[in-house]
DNA sequence: ACAGAATCAAATTAT
DNA sequence: TTGATTCTGT
């Protein structure tokens, strides 16, 4: 507790009660939930499975457990929990399935296959009108309403429809024993809230609750740390109104003026110091963030020094901005004896990243693209994933026909519909249909063989992988599954060609070594494994020994993270400021929804800059294709909010030089010393 | 095996 | 309108 400010040492101290941290940008939120945690353990004899640590994203947790590690040995973090909410809710789901009318082996379904069953519930081919029911569950959900509720609630015909598909899609999620991401919050919320008996249990089990990224949280997840702590109350919410990015998805930042009210007792402690960035540019995070109506008053304030200027540059187009900022990354690479990964290019929506991505690649380079999806979304990984999903849970409709069809063996449209039929017909699953003998007589012979021959399959491996008395590893399975599905051909005679096939063999054999490692880490059966495949994202497979790349990342992935030096791209009106609805929604003209969006998009504004500690480059576009064609831009309001000195009209060194000239220019640059590789 | 043509979907942020 | 993916013809 030695490197720590008084504000900091009152956080970690503080055992009293229930206590709110305002953490400002760069104020040390981590140091103190991770101090906050040895000095549980260390000095007030909590021991560590009393313990549990809440973040939002799993790169959160895996960063506070490495920093933890720094602090504690490893016999003193046994039983520690620090993991996301949505691992919790698992966790959570594992022990109390039954309360919440389920099976052990639920599985858990990402936002594609849950966009897939809605779609499978109304009949449209409007992408846009799927997302926009997806997303009003979703946020029905995040609010506790019920489908009962929500159908009080709806106002429009639109709405109305929304409805009767929110209650049919939870009756179908139920029926494939499955679940959606906000079920893992709601479920535990909707059983904890049921039974006094389970509650005492969690209650009792976790001695001190500690709550990351707090404003971001929605009303279902408040609710949860509600019934976790219970009245003793015993939990730490650290968080920063100022950082709330998520309104889009549920969280409420009246969660922080809620916990006031909810617990008269909270203790407020606000760390204002700066550790992270020059005064210019906490200057410039203080005034944009000023225009914005507070919740609670803070000032940062850091004793670092005045700092570099930051810079405004306007660029003719995307292609343009991208060639500058890598060109000026290369230079300054140089200049300021830095390295790659001291630099980062942060953008507001993934597709900036496309462009950034090539002229780095033009100009060698090397660069991580934080975030995306793309490794789970790959059809050889879902391919795979189904079948786990199968053996997990037989109920899983979507992972037996998924499973069924992949590779072609005989089972079709036709045998499917007749399986489809006759299950529904006597409310089984799927799977347990497939594997009544009375199939026979439904099904002509050749699909009837075609079908048994893969529920023959399918249970062989079940008795071996999740039956407890012949519990195998999950090493060994694994390899023998895939040998067995004959996987590898299947993606031979799949793809024309033959490179294609080779690669996707590749990612599968990543995937199933990613697997394994999960498994023995964890000790998990493949039940388990499963079920938690579908919260990861590409960013936690990046086990890599830090390489020395560049970071590309959007707004809301950089949360969290710091750089020397950043250079944010793309700050327009209608971009950085985004504005612009999402489709099939009707949107009445709401001015108050209209400044909570500008509000909260300035948020995102000031979160990125504050992740720079040393120096901040902006650069906009004049004209930027938005939506299918070009469009003349106008710079961000913000730029003006952040009140530079001057701002000069461009910095671009390269601003006269055609394409071809730059990278003459920066591999000239590269010759002469610099090494990018 | 490869290149050009036809077809299709796309609209923020993410567990 | 693009860009990406799939199909088709050589």
């Amino acid at each position: 507790m030695v490197n720590m400010n008084d504000a900091q040492r009152e956080a970690v101290h503080y055992l009293d009660g229930p206590s709110l941290v305002l953490a400002g940008a760069g104020s040390g939120k981590t140091r103190v939930i991770t101090g906050k945690i040895a000095y549980l353990i260390k000095t007030c004899g909590y021991s560590a499975r009393q313990i549990v640590a809440v973040t939002f994203t799993n790169k959160a947790a895996l960063e506070m457990q490495s920093r933890l590690s720094l602090l504690l040995d490893k016999s003193q973090t046994r039983g520690l929990t620090v993991s996301t909410f949505h691992s919790l809710g698992v966790r959570f789901l594992r022990e109390e399935f039954a309360a919440a009318g389920l099976k052990q082996g639920f599985s858990v379904l990402d936002s594609q296959d849950c966009l897939g069953l809605i779609q499978s519930l109304i009949a449209t081919t409007d992408r846009g009108r799927l997302k926009a029911v997806q997303q009003r569950i979703s946020l029905w959900k995040n609010a506790l309403v019920t489908p009962d509720q929500a159908a009080h609630l709806a106002e429009s015909a639109q709405a109305l429809e929304a409805v009767h598909t929110y209650h049919s899609y939870q009756a179908t999620l139920r029926a494939y024993q499955s679940v959606d991401f906000d079920d893992l919050i709601l479920l535990p919320c909707q059983v904890l809230a049921a039974s006094e008996t389970v509650r005492q249990k969690w209650q009792h089990r976790i001695g001190y609750l500690l709550v990351d990224e707090y404003q971001d949280t929605n009303q279902c997840q408040y609710q949860l740390l509600k019934y976790l702590t219970g009245s003793r109350a015993m939990f730490t919410a650290v968080g920063d109104d100022d950082q709330a990015i998520y309104g889009w998805r549920g969280a409420t930042v009246e969660n922080l003026a809620r916990l006031q009210q909810d617990f008269p007792e909270l203790r407020l402690i606000k760390l204002e110091q700066n550790y992270r960035s020059t005064q210019r540019i906490l200057s410039a995070a203080n005034q944009v963030i000023a225009c914005n109506p507070k919740l609670f008053d803070k000032t940062l304030w850091s004793e670092h020094g005045t700092g570099e200027t930051i810079t405004v540059t306007r660029m003719d187009g995307e292609l343009a901005e991208a060639q500058s900022v890598s060109m000026r990354l290369s230079a300054a690479r140089v200049e300021k004896q830095a390295q790659w990964r001291d630099f980062a290019v942060l953008y507001r929506s993934n597709q900036q990243a496309r462009v950034m991505e090539q002229a780095l690649r033009d100009l060698r380079i090397p660069y991580t693209v934080s975030g995306g999806q793309s490794f789970f979304d790959k059809s050889e990984v879902r391919d795979v994933l189904a079948y786990l999903r199968l053996l997990a849970n037989d109920a899983d409709d979507p992972a037996f026909i998924r499973a069924a069809t992949t590779p072609r063996r005989g089972i079709g449209q036709a045998t499917l519909q007749a399986i489809g039929q006759y299950a529904s017909q006597r409310q089984l699953s799927m799977r347990q249909a497939a594997s009544e003998q009375a199939m026979a007589s439904v099904l002509p012979a050749r699909q009837f063989e075609a079908l048994s021959g893969f529920m023959t399959f399918v249970s062989r491996f079940e008795a071996r992988s999740v039956k407890p008395p012949h519990q195998e590893p999950v090493d060994q399975l694994l390899d023998e599954l895939i040998q067995a599905i004959g996987y590898e051909n299947h993606l031979y005679d799949v793809s024309s060609d033959d490179r294609a096939a080779q690669s996707k063999w590749q990612t599968v054999l990543d995937l199933l070594e990613w697997l394994k490692g999960r498994a023995k880490e964890s000790d998990w059966n493949l039940e388990t494994l499963v079920q938690h495949v579908a919260l990861v994202t590409m960013l936690d497979r990046q086990t890599d020994e830090s390489p020395d790349t560049v970071t590309l990342s959007t707004l809301h992935a950089a949360k969290g993270l710091e750089f020397p030096h950043v250079f944010l791209i793309g700050v327009e009106e209608g971009l950085l400021p985004h504005l612009g609805r999402s489709s099939g929604d009707e949107e009445p003209n709401d001015a108050a929804v209209d400044s909570a969006r500008i509000e909260e998009e300035r948020r995102l504004m000031y979160v990125g800059i504050t992740r720079a500690q040393r120096s901040l480059h902006l650069t906009w576009c004049a004209r930027r294709r938005r939506q299918r064609e070009e469009r003349v831009c106008e710079v961000s309001r913000f730029i003006q909010e952040m009140g530079l000195e001057q701002v000069k009209p461009s910095e671009d060194p390269g601003e006269n030089m055609t394409p071809k000239a730059r990278i003459d220019m920066l591999k000239s640059m590269l010759s002469k010393g610099s090494r990018a590789r």
